[in-house]
Parts: C-alpha cells; structure tokens; sequence
RNA sequence: GGGCACGUGGUGUAACUUGGAUAGCACGGCAGCUUGCGGAGCUGUUGGUUGCGGGUUCAAAUCCCGCCGUGCCCGCCA
C-alpha cells in the first residue's frame, strides 16, 4: 500500500481513494468508535452488477452489522445519506445492503481521456518495481529438436512476464539455460557421427528426426546404447573432439530455435549453456558457500556422494515430508553434479553470491536491433545477473527440485534469495491427450508436425485464406504479412488466455480459430477503430479540447471505465503471474467497444464526434499497450 | 506411503490469492440483424444443484475439514 502512494494515482485509483476516504469520514462520523479491521474499506470495494446501480461500491454495511446487531440495509441507508460528494463523486445511493458511488462521468470522461492521450505508450504502466533488476529464465529447451507446442508455451509465458515486469519498471534480463550436456544431446551427436551430417531442413527439425530415430535404434541395440553413454560421458568431462563436435551441434541447434523465437517476437539477452557452467569454478564456489548443510558419507548408498539431509529442508517445507529418500544427492560419487547442484549453483551465480568468472561472445544479431549473448569457453567478461529477484518458467513437474533448491538458501543464511526465486509453474501441454515425447517423437505429425514452426505456418495459411476474401483490406500486397500477424495474435491469445497452471490438450481446430474470444476478434475491434479515426480525418488537434461534456451514462462512460483500469490491470497481472488477466482485459474492451459501436454513431455523432473520436482514439492506445505487453503487434486493416 | 496441481452448462474457459448483489465469456444448438462508422461482427434464446459430503459466516465457486476423480512429482536423469 505504501507504494500506491508514491505512484501518479491511476485515474480509477483515484476515484476509489475518493470513495474510500468519504467513507471512512461518515464511518467514523456515524459509528466512531466501533471496531474495525485494518483495510476493511478498501476491501469492501467492488463494482455492482447492474449499471444502473452505479459505478463503485462498499459491502461494508454488512461488517458493520456485526457490531452494531441491526440490519445491513438501515446500516447501508444511513452512510448512503450522509455520504458527502467529492471532486469525482457526484452522489450515493443505498441498494441490498450496499452503499453505491455514481461518479461524475462528465469530469472523469475528462479525466481518463486526458491522461491516456498525454502518456500514450507510457499509459497503464507502473513504477512498482522501482528499477529492481530480475532475471526470467525462459524456455530452457533441450538443443536437440525443435521448439514443439509446449516449449511454445513456456517461452510466451516468459516473453509475457518479461514485458509485463518492464512495464512495472522492473529492470528486465532475459536468459535462457541451455543445457547441452546430458543424454539427448549425446544421443544426437552419435546421429551426427555415425548416421548423417547433411541437413536437408531446418535444422533443429532435422537433428530432432534424427534424434528420434536414434533413439529407436538405441532401444533395439544395446551396442549404441553403450556408445552413446560413452559418448555422454566424454562430452560430460570436456576437452575433447567429440565435446567440442557436440556443442557445436547443439549451437546450431540453438541457432535454429532462435530463428523460431524470432519468428514469435521473442528476443533475449542472454544464454547461459551447461558446459560453461561445469567448466567454470561455479560448483566448488557453490559448495563452499553451502558446506555448512552438505555432508559427504563414508558408506551407505550415498558413500562418496555430496548429499543434503531432506530432515533439514523439511522443517522449512513441510509439503516434503514423507519422501521415499532420506538425502538429495548434490554431488554424485564420480564427482559430476546433479541437477540440483548446478541449479543451486545457478542461482547464487544469478543473484550475485558467487562470481562464475564467465565469459561471453556475441551468439547472433537480433531482428530487434539487439545482439544476443551466449557463454563461452573463450571470449569477454561481461556483466550478467546480480539480481534482485529470479523467475523461473519451468513447468509445474519441477515444483519438487525447485524448492529444494530455494530451500537451501534459506538454510545458509540468504532467506531473502529463497523468497525471491519464484517457480512459475506452469501446466503441460499434451497432444491429443497424451504428454508430448521429444525423445518418442510424437510431436512429429501427419503432414503438420506439433511444433512452433508448423504451427506458425499453419496459422498463417488459415489467416491468408481468410483475409483473401476481406474486402476490406486496401494494401494487397501486404496479404502475407497481414496474415502472419493475424496468426500470430491468434495463437498468442489462445495460449495466453488459459491460466498458467491449467494443463493444455492441443488441437488444431482451437488454436486455429478466429472467433470468438480470440485474438483475431480483439485485432478487428482495433482495425474497425482506427478506420474510423482515418476517415474522420482524425488529428490530435482536433481532439485538444475533448468536449467531455457529451459522455452519457450509456456504453461510452462504460469503455471509459474500463479503460481506466489499465494501470491496476497491468499491476495484477504482473504481480500475479497471470497474463490471462490482460487477454481477459481485451476482451472486456472489445465487447464494450462493440456495445458503443452499435449504439451511438461516431462520425456522425454530430456535436459528440469530437468527444468520441477521442474515444476511440483512446481506445486504440490501450489496445496497443495491452498487445504489446502480449507481444502482439495490432495491424489497422484485416 | 507422502506431496503438489487441477475438477465450473454438451465443449473450452473466467472469477478463487482479497467471501458479497442474478456464476461472466466463447464454441456448439435454435431464432434473428447488412442501402447504416468494417458481418473475423451484433442481438435474442437454449443449457450450470461450480466433483461429492460436512463446517465457518448475515453471505461460500471462493475459506476450513473429510472424501472421490484426473494428471504430475518424491532418481547418484536433466
């Protein structure tokens, strides 16, 4: 609550701290002594069912009822009638028990409409975050077959929360985890040396058939099987041909999913790979940091093994206890570290505990005019991590491992590092009701494979067969990427509406439609707005004296409420983690725009037009900065 | 054995964190709307004992307890 206060009030913000203070004055007038609850005014605010009830109201009658042993409707009658209009606030009414606001829509039309045409892009955002730096980890895929379905859902989730921590001024570094040791990039590099090394495709499209077929073979024949472990291990250790033919392998694999992400409008700073990990001092760092929690046995299953007694984490996590293992092993007994380990190591890295000693080279230039940076075995000491606060997109399969390692910062003495790492934990997507199988290769389909790539085209042919038919489109020579851009609306509302902890099934004929709530229907509320704006030759002078005295209380005064929630809107969905709350934002906007749309004339609104052009022209601002924070890029003709 | 997540009309979902007025939206079904600022739209209608049972409360989809169902996790895999 304390930083509201150090913010530009939002204009609906304002409004509720109007009513809230009115209250509390006639409360307190009223029932001065009374007990109350901390907060309990501000709690009570919500917005009435019916429009005609009024704009904003207080459920506070009913918990003064408690005390007071009368009934909440006389409670709710006597505030009403003593309320006290404010500078937004025209009058009160009493209703079921309810005190409702009716909010001087004249004044506020003005309010809102000016505040939104002054900030523009900058209108919504926050300053809650205070230029703290956070770092999200995002998509962390294998480097051995194309970004399929569910990858995709992770890195939009990423890209999403990214931008929206931006635009609560949190200082934004964008990273990706490669992992390129372990099996399946083994597994691909025996493909590589004993089957092929031609691409005739994609490339990541081709290691992943490749992989997938591998694998096969590996099931049937114990030799490979025993090769590729061999095969592992040498990558694993480092310093050799077949280490460096590996990552080399996997960049090219890399290279191949950034060109997907490109496609999608993703960017990011920074890749951190595994190898570089193991190679650098990090883990022994990490261990002397922790070695008041480990313990190394002489004998039992964990003999010569780096362990953490799970008896110490629980305590701090009770939702562990009554695991089948006693220990979580850090440091196996040939000395490599688990997963765990080199996440624990990790994140003190991330958060400045322990300096890796990395560095780093340029992997590749961005189509957002930035370059992409990558560890490296040679190359500059650059300035990565040392945040305040670390995201990880990984799905909710994972919850286990990520508390134990939150957990054990807690333990040594950085409770502060273990609130501040947060597991967004996302559902699966399944295909077809079954768990997509890189390594078993159902994401390889009949003629369209389950991956970001064909999805993307797919979407885009369906687009491209709509828009055919639009009239409505001028520049046909920009079909194609009119198309691409209704695709991709599509798609990243359709993952983006669903509440990250849901699991997904995929089907082709959902994220294919157009209708509906859909990103598609947002994008046409947009293109009908600013075709209005053209044709009314709409200027930004023309809109300098708004002229709020021609608002009605009809569905204008409604979009305008609406519209001044942006900056809240934007605050919960960050805070919460949830960017379905800005797909649910748009399409409140929508259907009030349509509603609007149907019942008064713009153009032709005789003396309103210039108030409702301004409108709209408002309107089209939100809608930009909602999308943009969705990372989709609105078009004006579809 | 223990834990986590999910369960809302035929289907997909929102609201659950912070209890509040008639559970919102879309798809599907049915019936309409275009000489009008864009029909990828709009209007009306159909369909819900919010998995079940208890409890707390003036008030429960929301909080608490117990069940049931589904998925996931508890590895010296990552």
């Amino acid at each position: 609550m304390q930083e509201y206060k150090e913010l530009a009030d939002s204009p609906s913000s304002l409004v509720k701290r109007e009513f809230i203070q009115a209250l509390d004055q006639t409360v307190r007038g009223l029932y001065g002594d009374i007990r109350r609850e901390e907060g309990d005014l501000e709690l009570s605010i919500s917005v009435p069912r019916e429009l005609t009830l009024g704009d904003i109201s207080s459920s506070i009658a009913f918990r003064l009822a408690k005390f007071t042993h009368t009934n909440p409707g006389g409670i709710a009658k006597e505030i009403a009638k003593k309320m006290q209009p404010s500078e937004h606030i025209s009058r009160f009414e009493d209703a079921n028990g309810y005190i409702n606001a009716f909010i001087d829509e004249k004044k506020y039309a003005a309010l809102v409409l000016r505040d939104i045409l002054k900030r523009k892009k900058g209108y919504g955002h926050s300053a809650v975050g205070k230029r703290r730096k956070v770092i999200v980890e995002s998509p962390s895929a294998n480097p051995a077959h194309p970004w399929h379905v569910g990858t995709l859902r992770n890195a939009l989730l990423g890209n999403v929360i990214s931008n929206l921590l931006e635009a609560c001024s949190y200082e934004v570094e964008r990273e990706d985890y490669i992992d390129d040791l372990g099996l399946q990039v083994a597994t691909a590099l025996w493909g590589w040396l004993h089957v092929s090394n031609k691409p005739d495709k994609k490339f990541d499209q081709w290691l992943g058939e490749l992989y997938v077929n591998v694998n096969r073979e590996m099931q049937q024949k114990p030799e490979v099987k025993k090769q590729i472990e061999e095969l592992n291990k040498k990558i694993e250790d480092g310093n050799s041909q077949e280490a460096a033919t590996g990552r080399e392998v996997a960049e090219r694999c890399v290279m191949a999913h950034q060109e997907t992400a490109f496609a999608y409008g993703i960017y990011r700073d920074v890749m951190i790979w595994e190898s570089d990990i193991v190679r650098s001092h990090l883990l022994s760092k990490a261990l002397d940091i922790s070695a008041s929690i480990l313990e190394k046995p002489n004998d039992g299953k964990y003999a010569g093994a780096i362990i953490i007694k799970l008896d110490k984490i629980t305590p701090l996590a009770k939702e562990l206890e009554g695991s089948r293992e006693d220990a979580k092993v850090i440091i196996r007994s040939n000395g490599a570290a688990t997963y765990i380990g080199k996440d624990f190591a990790f994140h003190a890295w991330k958060f400045g505990l322990i300096d890796a000693g990395f560095s780093y080279k340029k992997f590749m230039d961005q189509p957002n005019g930035k370059p992409i940076y990558s560890t490296a075995p040679q190359g500059s000491p650059m300035k990565f991590g040392n945040v305040k606060r670390a995201i990880n997109v990984i799905d909710a399969s994972q919850a286990y491992e990520q508390q134990i390692m939150r957990i054990m910062f807690a333990l040594i003495g950085h409770e502060e590092i273990t609130n501040s790492i947060i597991h967004l934990a996302y559902g699966r997507v399944n295909i077809e009701g079954e768990k997509i199988s890189a390594r078993s290769g159902n994401w390889l389909g009949e003629g369209r494979n389950y991956t970001a790539d064909d999805l993307l085209s797919e979407a885009t042919k369906r687009a491209l067969e709509i828009a055919q038919k639009s009239e409505k489109i001028t520049n046909r020579q920009n079909l194609e990427s009119i198309s691409r851009s209704i695709a991709l609306s599509a798609i990243k509302f359709e993952y983006m509406r669903i509440s990250p902890e849901k699991e997904i099934v995929f089907s082709w004929q959902n994220a294919l439609n157009f209708e509906g709530n859909s990103g598609p229907y947002v994008m046409y509320t947009y293109a009908r707005s600013k075709k209005i704006l053209a044709k009314a030759d709409y200027t930004e002078a023309s809109a300098s004296k708004l002229e709020a005295e021609h608002v009605t209380r009809g569905y204008d005064f409604e979009l305008i409420k609406k519209l001044a929630e942006a900056q809240e809107t934007i605050e919960k969905a960050c805070d919460e983690a949830r960017p379905n709350v800005l797909t649910d934002y748009l399409l409140d906007l929508s259907s009030l725009f349509s509603k609007f749309y149907e019942s008064m004339p713009v153009i032709k609104g005789e003396e309103a037009k210039g108030f409702r052009l301004a409108l709209v022209h408002s309107l089209t601002i939100v809608l930009e900065n909602t999308f943009g924070l969705l990372g989709i890029e609105p078009i004006s003709e579809m």
